[in-house]
DNA sequence: AGCACA
């Protein structure tokens, strides 16, 4: 012991839950592993086919004890550890913990999550995806959903494995197959694509909602930023996301709102008006066909308002919200995806669910006609006002304010509007407002207003 | 037969 190289040749290691195998056959497989090692403990973790020969392995107990017991089993027995009829040697490792360098997405299954990046949501259809999975064999199932992405680029796919080992279809729709079982049942709304116009009950059609609004913005005479729109647009709600881009030569931008409803409600009181007094910057609202943004979380373009600056901010959201509001929002949505059902495999984070969608307002949104959200002063109501004013001055010439001077827009905007709370916590949703006075109007701009300048 | 992975 003169030299102080090759330590871990020595049979004094100390003992470790890690136990290193060798002279494995290269093809050992991790069940066998387990099949050795199980029986002296709770195995928690495995790596094998390591080293240049792929002939080793490292199994990891879940308990100290276990692991030497293993050892010292058979360190004494007269019958070797085998895998293969091979003679396995096994002797702790130098390392206490296996270090797994790979995520839940790496474990194979027969599940493939795949991620469509570049793409709007639905503009790859399910037969597509049937299509080009079918190459490789029989498709049994496939589920789809959305989800927020970090970025945009071309159309690519990343595939990784699902933890998921069946998927549990309810509907065949444009949503969602069942490729195995022929007889379940379709679901009507669905499976047309929500390309397809709705028709109401009168037969008509009617446009399709969504709770993400399209502004094209006519006579932009003013800047008109992410922040503008937010303070006009958070008059009506939370409002999630904001993209501004343009378009044939014109300025449009993609309003999110949590809910098909407040979108309604926000198009239909801001439809034709305009944001800065004189006929400047004249709103156009529509539907989008988009249910949820893809956008950069802070950028002058766009704005991410969903991402928690903060954990105590993400507790300020509202408590009780419905694990997949995108589902009860979109009319055109199948009913099958409650939330975290396919989100095996990492694919959605836990905050993904809740914490990405705060939907203030439940029940109005389910179209009960009572509200249990209990009424509350808002100590936000005036500032939001002066936050509108604060954009008077700040980007107009001639302090020309944000729908200040507007028609119905401005009497609730105003200071009078503003300061008298209108809140009418019992009025059914659709209910017969007086004129400029909404109710969603002032509770939800001190809402947002509190939230959103709580976050910087 | 002798310690992975970035």
């Amino acid at each position: 012991m003169s030299t102080s190289g090759q330590p871990q040749f020595r049979y004094t290691q100390t003992p470790s839950k890690v136990l290193h195998l060798r002279n494995l056959p290269w093809e050992c497989i991790e069940e066998e592993l387990i099949e050795l090692c199980k029986p002296f403990g709770k195995i928690v973790n495995t790596k094998c086919n390591v080293g240049a020969n792929r002939n080793q392995a490292f199994v990891e107990f879940a308990d100290l004890n276990q692991a030497i017991n293993m050892v010292t089993y058979y360190a004494s027995s007269s019958e070797p550890a085998q895998v293969r009829g091979k003679t396995v040697y096994i002797q702790y490792s130098n390392r206490h913990e296996i270090v797994n360098n790979k995520g839940p997405g790496d474990v194979p299954g027969n599940v493939l999550l795949v991620t469509i990046e570049g793409v709007e949501a639905g503009d790859v259809s399910i037969d597509v995806i049937h299509l080009v999975f079918s190459a490789f064999g029989f498709v049994h199932k496939i589920a789809t959903f959305e989800k927020a992405a970090e970025h945009v680029g071309s159309c690519h796919l990343r595939i990784s494995y699902s933890a998921h080992t069946d998927l549990n279809i309810k509907f065949q729709s444009h949503r969602s197959r069942d490729y195995t079982n022929p007889y379940l049942p379709v679901n009507p709304t669905a499976i047309e694509g929500f390309a397809q116009p709705a028709v109401g009950p009168d037969g008509k059609k009617k446009e399709l909602e969504s709770n993400v609004l399209l502004a094209s913005i006519e006579n932009m005479q003013y800047a008109v930023t992410v922040d503008v729109l937010h303070t006009v647009f958070s008059a009506f709600g939370t409002v999630q996301k904001i993209a501004i881009f343009e378009k044939n030569g014109g300025t449009q931008a993609l309003i999110q709102y949590p809910d098909v409803t407040t979108a309604a409600v926000a198009k239909d009181a801001l439809e034709g008006h305009c944001i800065y007094d004189g006929g400047y910057c004249k709103l156009h609202l529509s539907y989008s066909r988009h249910t949820d943004l893809n956008v950069k979380a802070y950028s002058d373009k766009s704005r991410d308002y969903t991402i928690p600056e903060s954990g105590l901010l993400a507790m300020q959201q509202a408590p009780g919200v419905p694990a997949a509001a995108t589902v009860w929002q979109n009319p055109q949505a199948s009913p099958m995806f409650p939330g975290s059902e396919f989100a095996g495999g990492g694919a959605m984070p836990a905050q993904s669910s809740a914490g990405r969608v705060p939907s203030w307002d439940p029940n109005m949104q389910a179209g009960r006609p009572t509200f249990v959200s209990v009424p509350r002063t808002f100590p936000g109501q005036t500032y939001a006002l002066s936050s509108v004013q604060a954009y008077a001055s700040a980007s107009t010439p001639g302090g020309s304010s944000p729908l200040v001077q507007s028609g119905q827009i401005s009497s609730t905007m105003s200071p009078l509007g503003v300061s008298q709370p209108v809140h009418q916590p019992n009025m059914r949703p659709g209910g017969s407002l007086p004129p400029g006075q909404s109710p969603y109007y002032v509770t939800k701009v001190s809402r947002t207003w509190v939230r959103s300048h709580t976050s910087q």
